[in-house]
DNA sequence: AAATCCGACAACCGCATCGGA
DNA sequence: TTCCGATGCGGTTGTCGGATT
């Protein structure tokens, strides 16, 4: 072929090429097209997606039928806000996973890895610019399990129609039994708000939004009753961490499940002049702990008050959210809160010596 | 009331991988 | 073995509506 034949059927499969672009139409789908959509699926099944667009009638590629099909016609879909068993396990494989959206779907059952990928970029990356980390970064993900997933637990203690153990919500097995359960992991009916949402945020512009209340387990004045503390949940297991073997001495640290600062042990750490006694939740709640973290907290007390179960911190969160009658709002609410934490945690790392 | 900002989701794009010819 | 089309995946952008100023 020569140089000037080759560039003029260049040209032409070009200027064809553009013609069919220019036919193809992008953007938003209409009711017109799902409706084609559906009915050639329905007739010819799934599949052989650039086919189909030449098919059906649609000016639309192959790659956007099949991402419209996938994303939002299929009809096993879960539409609604993801439950906190969902954002739960979200945060859990992703630590392990990272961003393998696809993967990390397959265990949501009618969840699609776009939505998850939304909801990783829009909450909680949100999170992680607010407190100044890397998402990806081991503080982040320690602070999602410090603060996070303890909430998130909470909630489904506190939404749950049966007695929960929420330790046992959280143990591995539990959680692998959620990943890998067939059927959907929740009901609707319990979608009932978004544990860090921005105040109960919508899903879709088209979607129900659902109101946003107190926390049960939390109180407005600040301290917390024993059966309240019973029902919150120690911090998931902060001595798998990877800052545990970190630190070593302070994976010794175990004062048990009771949540309970225990003294002696933190008077082995040096720590003995902290009032982190049970009555810690009272302290708190008397000058909060913002201002607690901003000024004499340290990043070990930090590490000891994960170690020790941190029930007293969370109470404490809780405590602060409860007296502002915003909890379940946006953003831990305590986002200065959570900076201060990552900067005591930062500074225990950093100051703590790798 | 209007303008602007911001959050959330839908959709697109580019690249990687897979499988059949 | 190579090529090429189909499909999958993850990052990014566009759009819309509510919130804020």
């Amino acid at each position: 072929m020569s140089q000037r034949k080759g560039a003029a059927m260049a040209a032409v499969t070009s200027s064809k090429h553009e013609e069919e672009m220019m036919e193809l139409r992008r953007g938003p789908w209409t009711l017109e097209e799902d409706n084609l959509l559906m009915n050639y699926i329905a007739c010819h099944g799934e599949g052989r997606w650039n086919l189909l667009a030449r098919c059906s009638g649609l000016k639309r590629t192959g790659k956007s039928c099949r991402l419209r099909w996938l994303n939002y016609l299929k009809p096993d879909i879960k539409r609604g806000n993801l439950t906190p068993e969902e954002q739960l396990l979200i945060l859990e494989l992703h630590s392990k996973w990272g961003n393998r959206w696809s993967r990390i779907a397959q265990h949501l059952p009618g969840r699609t890895d776009n939505e998850i990928k939304n909801y990783w970029r829009t909450r909680v990356q949100k999170q992680a610019r607010q407190l100044r980390v890397d998402a990806n970064s081991a503080v982040f993900r320690d602070a999602v399990r410090c603060y996070w997933m303890p909430r998130l637990l909470e909630k489904m203690a506190a939404t749950s129609a049966h007695q929960v153990d929420p330790a046992a919500l959280l143990h591995p097995a539990h959680l692998a039994g959620m990943a890998s359960a067939s059927s959907p992991v929740h009901g609707g009916q319990h979608d009932a708000n978004n544990a860090l949402g921005s105040g109960g945020s919508s899903y879709g512009h088209h979607h129900q939004r659902y109101p946003v209340g107190p926390s049960p387990s939390t109180s407005t004045s600040g301290s917390v009753s024993s059966s309240t503390s019973a029902a919150l949940l120690p911090v998931p297991c902060f001595s798998e961490l990877s800052w545990v073997d970190q630190y070593g001495p302070y994976a010794d640290l175990d004062v048990g499940a009771g949540g309970a600062f225990d003294s002696a042990a933190l008077g082995d750490l040096g720590l003995d002049g902290l009032d982190l006694g049970p009555a810690d939740c009272d302290v708190y709640s008397d000058s909060t702990l913002l201002d607690y973290l901003n000024s004499t907290c340290t990043g070990d007390t930090m590490m000891a008050m994960m170690n020790s179960g941190g029930n007293a911190h969370i109470s404490s969160c809780g405590a602060m959210e409860g007296a502002d009658g915003d909890y379940g709002s946006s953003s831990w609410r305590t986002d200065e809160l959570c900076q201060a934490a990552a900067r005591k945690l930062g500074d225990h790392q950093w100051g703590g010596g790798i």
